[in-house]
DNA sequence: TTCCGATAGTGGGGTCGCAAT
DNA sequence: ATTGCGACCC
DNA sequence: CACTATCGGAA
């Protein structure tokens, strides 16, 4: 009974799942290109299948329909619910929606890696694609990854992703196994642009911000945005005046048509 | 010595669900 | 019916 | 999600 209480109590705080969180690359050239494999980087929900459960990143249980995980495998899998390029506030709505679940038919779970099997990535992710042979019409899909010789030929399926609307890629590491290579096996490779905007407020930070900058409330033609990411501590104690042109970058446009992760950069200099 | 990796603590847009209005 | 807020996703 | 600021150990 003890034990049984125990368990109820764990499963309802669920704990934050021990992921790959990929690294930030912010320069190709700094790294060897051969030894990773490179994949298209997802803009879906982050979901881990423990054999039993979809758990998100925070270990929630992402509720999926049951036909959904119907002939899951017993093993576990890591991977995206994803839909299509630029669509996800859209995925974001159908994983929430407790009532309406027949949109999950248009939800494929993209495979990146698959826990706790032997070998490299490519011998992992081969134990799934025989699962798959013989467990077919499974709303599952295996990302596929690309190995790349040449820099120029990397930078230039970049580019085609960056056409295509993509968010960016993933590079992991060739040989490394899921135990050894939890630490810096993953790289992500985001883009973003660059714009200017005009300080028009600022609003107050709180704890160790408070009484200082918290964000900027930029103004760039009619669109109005805040911005309190890259921020240093001397610019959050002595911010510049009202009115100051500011460069930020962003990652994409929500489809209020307002910057995605603003980063301030700089002020801005019209040279 | 310098640099890398991990951690703590701030901040954004957008969605849902629920309480307050 | 509308608004505001916390707790999630990124 | 992105980021700044720290800190300790690796390089």
């Amino acid at each position: 009974m003890l034990r049984f209480l125990f368990l109820l109590i764990f499963s309802f705080y669920a704990q934050a799942i021990e992921l790959i969180y990929p690294i930030i690359l912010k320069d190709l050239n700094t790294i060897n290109i051969q030894d990773y494999l490179v994949s298209e980087k997802l803009d879906g929900i982050r979901a881990y299948w423990d054999g039993k459960q979809l758990l998100s990143k925070s270990g929630k249980n992402l509720n999926p329909p049951q036909w959904f995980i119907k002939n899951f495998p017993p093993f576990a899998l890591d991977g995206e619910l994803f839909t299509k390029q630029g669509d996800f506030e859209n995925i974001v709505s159908i994983i929430k929606n407790q009532q309406d679940k027949e949109q999950w038919k248009n939800i494929t779970y993209h495979i990146f890696e698959v826990p706790n099997q032997q070998g490299n990535l490519i011998e992992r992710l081969q134990v799934l694609e025989n699962f798959l042979k013989q467990n077919q019409n499974l709303p599952i899909k295996i990302i596929p990854q690309y190995q790349f010789i040449q820099l120029e030929s990397l930078k230039h399926f970049i580019k085609e992703i960056q056409n295509s609307n993509g968010e960016g890629v993933i590079l992991r590491n060739k040989l490394s196994t899921y135990e050894t290579g939890r630490k810096p096996s993953a790289l992500k490779y985001k883009f973003f642009l660059d714009s200017e905007c005009e300080i028009i407020d600022y609003k107050k930070g709180r704890g160790k911000y408070a009484n200082q900058v918290g964000s900027i409330i930029c103004k760039e033609g009619d669109k109005i945005f805040k911005i309190g990411s890259g921020l240093s501590e001397d610019f959050r104690k002595n911010p510049p005046k009202i009115g100051t042109i500011i460069t930020y970058k962003f990652y994409k446009t929500t489809t209020n048509n307002l910057p995605r992760h603003p980063v301030f950069l700089r002020l801005y200099r019209d040279f």
